[in-house]
DNA sequence: CGAAAAAGTTAGCCAGTGCTAACTCAGGAA
DNA sequence: TTCCTGAGTTAGCACTGGCTAACTTTTTCG
């Protein structure tokens, strides 16, 4: 899920280490996962997205909002023009969706795990972007099916 | 757990954007915690450890370890000087002994939930500087009495 | 011992993600 | 209609954490 930044230069690397890239390739996309969502929910909730709702998400400033919305314009998620609403491109809405769906995933976990609502929603915010297909997977069919080896 | 870089001011902030400051603040720390946690295993392997083994380690390159480590010391976890191995602090081992033991757990969890060897090494690596000690807790519970609500 | 290889250092670059400050624009109240 | 205010923009800065390239030091080995 991802957009890489100057520092992910690849190389011809031994298993052990490997780790890490996928980590920093992790981080890369974190910040555009989370704001398409916020982007999507700020559309669905009220119609269209302004600058100020995603300053308020994320308790960040104006100029900051600013920097990161011509980011995701120029990899193409996001498109906007000056004073205008912010508005997702069809890949920013596919991107939007599966981030979602894998957040409300590690969200429900959480809960189900006995964690509390609230420490759930933060706590699965920073987790559900290292979280690969095979964990999520896992979780899934915790939620569905119970725990391993529990009739 | 952790330092605090330039982009952590904190303002007075009404709860749902907490969550990103908290998230912020867990990437801050994240890099430290690694070195620290690594530099403990190598030199309890091998006696002492010298930037090489961080470079096999994380797959970056010399000048990066080099810079991570000046930050490192200037942060008072570790402590070295030119051409010689690389030693914690006190501060160093304390951080280093803590965040194996959380990482030890967010592994064992995966494993448990039925993940491979190979991704729960993986993903724990990125997950566990986003488990929140409720959350570490409810881990180690399922861990020792199983699932919430199975007897 | 002496030279080549390995390890470490330093300088200079870049992108991401945050900030403040100063500006411009748009829309509503007086 | 004018002006104030809030929203948006832009410029300029700092820090993290990547990189390459050129250099120095240390170690190893013939
Ligand atoms: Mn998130
Ligand atoms: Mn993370
Ligand atoms: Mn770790
Ligand atoms: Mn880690």
């Amino acid at each position: 899920m991802g957009i890489a930044p100057c520092c992910m230069v690849k190389g011809k690397l031994n298993l052990p280490s490997k780790s890490y890239q996928r980590i920093r390739s992790d981080h890369a996309s974190e910040v555009a996962e989370d704001y398409v969502e916020a982007i999507a929910d700020a559309i669905s909730e009220r119609g269209v997205c302004r600058a100020m709702d995603l300053v308020k998400h994320f308790a960040v400033t104006h100029a900051t909002v600013n920097n990161t919305i011509a980011r995701l314009q120029r990899d193409g998620l996001v498109v906007t023009e000056p004073y205008q609403p912010i508005d997702l491109t069809a890949a920013g809405r596919r991107l939007a969706t599966q981030s979602r769906k894998r957040h409300e995933v590690v969200e429900s976990f959480l809960k189900a795990m006995g964690v509390s609502a609230a420490t759930a929603a933060t706590d699965s915010e920073g987790i559900e972007h290292h979280v690969s297909k095979e964990t999520l997977n896992a979780m899934k069919r915790v939620l569905a099916d119970g725990w391993p080896s529990n009739p």
